[in-house]
RNA sequence: UACCCCAUAGUGUAAUGGUAGCACCAGUGAUUUUGAUUCACUUAGUCUAGGUUCAAAUCCUAGUGGGGUAACCA
């Protein structure tokens, strides 16, 4: 027997400090209080979407059970049947494994009813619950306030005989929704709010999406979800701040019930800048219609991350590398962004797309005539190996890759410069061409033959290197660049007479209709990630992509210190 | 107004009574056929005031600041 301290098995938690619920952990594993059990769950209300902010919750919940060779369930949470849907309940499902979880077991508390129930009646015959018949707004009155004690209930003092024969009455659908109400008898003077007799089942006649017109008495949250621990022998139960309050009244029932003692941790939620992160918030974008679906990929949900080329990696990076703790924080999307670039810069293939196009014609090139070139497919990943790529004597460069009247600091092409075209030749502007309008329309450029693949034999260089498709070969796609969804870092924080929606960027979708691409992007399947060389990771659009009509994603730039120098004028 | 939680570089996190460290961001430089990547360096921090102690970011008290809480929601 050894005490030891268990040291967690993931790849991808090691090399890092322990956070607090971890400590709390190991603190358990050595005392031996659950014999070495560690058992967790996730327990989400399928009543929307899950985003990056359950990311975190998940990875951690998950995680601990894999670090420390324990377990860890699903659960749904599905008490109110008013809110609930199984479309929830099956994207919840393959959200979790998409982010690479699997679940010990999967359960709802509407497993649990009839135990629940029965535990209902066990606390009214040991005169800890009674049935209550104050309508809602007298129960608030009775409750008071901060500054003010709360009343005990007139109903307070009813016989464990007549609580017994109502609350039977309330489950046979004897009265009407709001007559009446179950309470926990504890103590309507806390200055803890729950503990005022808070509610513990109330009449709903609705239908429930598993559970069907079974029942018309639903349990409340407080009730049901320390007892679903209990049941299923969860040992660190981890939920988020704002249920601190409710620990005394967990802890309450599971002691009066004296049956198996979950405990409850609270870690700070997620908050991402310039994001919103409620439920609510979310649904209220996508019905409003200031995005297209829940998967619409400017969304932090799980679905729309995904959507937008994010891997379940990069996520999970993500999510060990923020840490769990207790204070209220609020982390830069920059550290999403760049979880997802540093996964991809390592694993993805490079091509070349030019999304905005700038033709250009080499006057000493043979017309008619096709230099294949050798490219690169990705310089962190020899085994990747190389491609070739068509060159001809018209092509197509980004148009912020030429200048008329460049500055000093601009490495691209401009009148008389020479640069050089990735894997192809150094090219030099001999003259713009402009249509009536003076918008420039093409570029007559040069090229010097004794440069091919990139090198001049006489060891001049040339200070800028640009990406080219051919006009010839390119495939024609549409991009969609993503921006963030709210111009602010604090979508929430809002002047007087404002909203969160005063601070939507309204550039958060650019479509691009008209780019070209490498012709081996022809055949990129949905789903399918690549870095357009000097651009960014893109990936194929699993939604609205088609052979004939290719859509790619910009998952996220590349750093681009131009852009920044350029912004600082 | 009551109660609860929290407070460490710009941001986020570590140090669990004994040298305040790490990452991101920012800045500088090197390398570079992606203004990418990579590498090196630099800037900058314990909310305040008392107390305990040989020794306090850490323990105690008070204050200040931030967050949360009064659904028959979760």
């Amino acid at each position: 027997m050894t005490t030891d301290k268990q040291s967690p098995d993931n790849p991808e938690q090691e090399e890092r400090q322990k956070n607090f619920v971890e400590q709390i952990i190991e603190a358990d594993l050595t005392a031996n209080t659950h014999e070495g059990r560690v058992h967790t769950r996730f327990p989400p209300e399928p009543n929307g979407y899950l985003h990056i902010g359950h990311a975190k919750s998940i990875c951690l919940n998950f995680g601990i059970a894999q670090s420390y060779h324990g377990k860890c369930n699903l659960r749904f949470d599905d008490t109110n049947p008013a809110k609930e849907d199984t479309e929830y309940v099956d994207s919840i499902k393959e959200d979790v494994q998409w982010l690479g979880f699997e679940w010990d077991g999967i359960y709802f508390a509407s497993d649990y009813f009839q135990q629940l129930y029965e535990l209902a009646v066990q606390l009214i015959k040991a005169g800890k619950a009674y049935v209550c018949s104050l309508s809602v707004e007298e129960t608030r009155a009775y409750r008071g306030g901060w500054d003010e004690v709360g009343k005990d209930s007139p109903y307070r003092e009813r016989s464990v005989e007549e609580n017994l024969d109502l609350f039977t009455r309330m489950k046979a659908g004897e009265f009407d929704d709001g007559e009446h109400t179950l309470r926990a008898k504890i103590d309507m003077g806390s200055p803890n709010m729950n503990m005022r007799d808070p509610a513990m089942y109330r009449i709903k006649h609705i239908h429930h999406h598993r559970t069907d017109d079974q029942w018309c008495i639903y349990p409340m949250y407080d009730f049901a979800h320390g007892i679903c621990d209990s049941i299923e022998n969860i040992t660190h139960s981890i939920c988020t701040l704002e249920f601190e309050h409710h620990r005394p009244l967990y802890d309450w029932f599971l002691d009066e019930l004296d049956i198996f003692r979950s405990r409850q941790y609270e870690f700070a939620r997620l908050n991402i800048t310039h994001t919103v992160m409620s439920k609510r918030r979310l649904l209220e974008l996508v019905e409003n219609n200031h995005v297209e679906s829940w998967d619409d990929p400017r969304m932090p949900t799980i679905s729309g991350l995904r959507r937008r080329g994010y891997t379940p990696e990069a996520i999970r990076q993500f999510c060990t590398r923020i840490g769990v703790t207790k204070q209220n924080s609020t982390h830069d999307i920059s550290w999403l962004e760049d979880s997802l670039r540093s996964q991809l810069n390592k694993e993805v293939l490079r091509r070349a797309a030019v999304l905005r196009p700038l033709k250009v014609v080499i006057e000493n090139f043979p017309e008619g005539h096709v230099e294949m070139m050798e490219a690169v497919n990705n310089p962190e990943d020899p085994s990747a190996g190389t491609r070739e790529v068509p060159f001809t004597r018209e092509l197509y460069i980004e148009r912020s890759d030429f200048m008329e009247d460049p500055p000093k600091k601009f490495f691209r092409l401009g009148p008389g410069r020479e640069v050089r075209l990735r894997y192809g030749f150094f090219i030099t502007c001999q003259e713009v061409i402009k249509d009536e309008e003076g918008n420039i329309s093409e570029l007559r450029c040069t090229y010097d033959p004794e440069t091919r693949g990139g090198q001049a034999p006489d060891g001049r260089k040339v200070k800028g290197t640009i990406h080219w498709v051919s006009v010839e070969h390119a495939v024609d796609a549409e991009v969609r660049l993503y921006d963030h969804l709210f111009q602010t870092q604090h979508p929430n924080d809002v002047e007087q007479g404002q909203t969160y929606l005063d601070n939507l960027n309204p550039n958060s979708l650019e479509i691009l209709k008209n780019c070209k691409l490498e012709s081996s992007l022809g055949e990129a399947q949905p789903g399918e990630r690549f870095q357009f060389e000097r651009l960014g990771y893109f990936c194929v659009d699993s939604r609205e992509s088609s052979d004939s009509k290719p859509v790619f994603n910009r998952s996220v730039t590349l750093r681009d210190t131009w852009a920044k120098m350029q912004k600082k004028g």
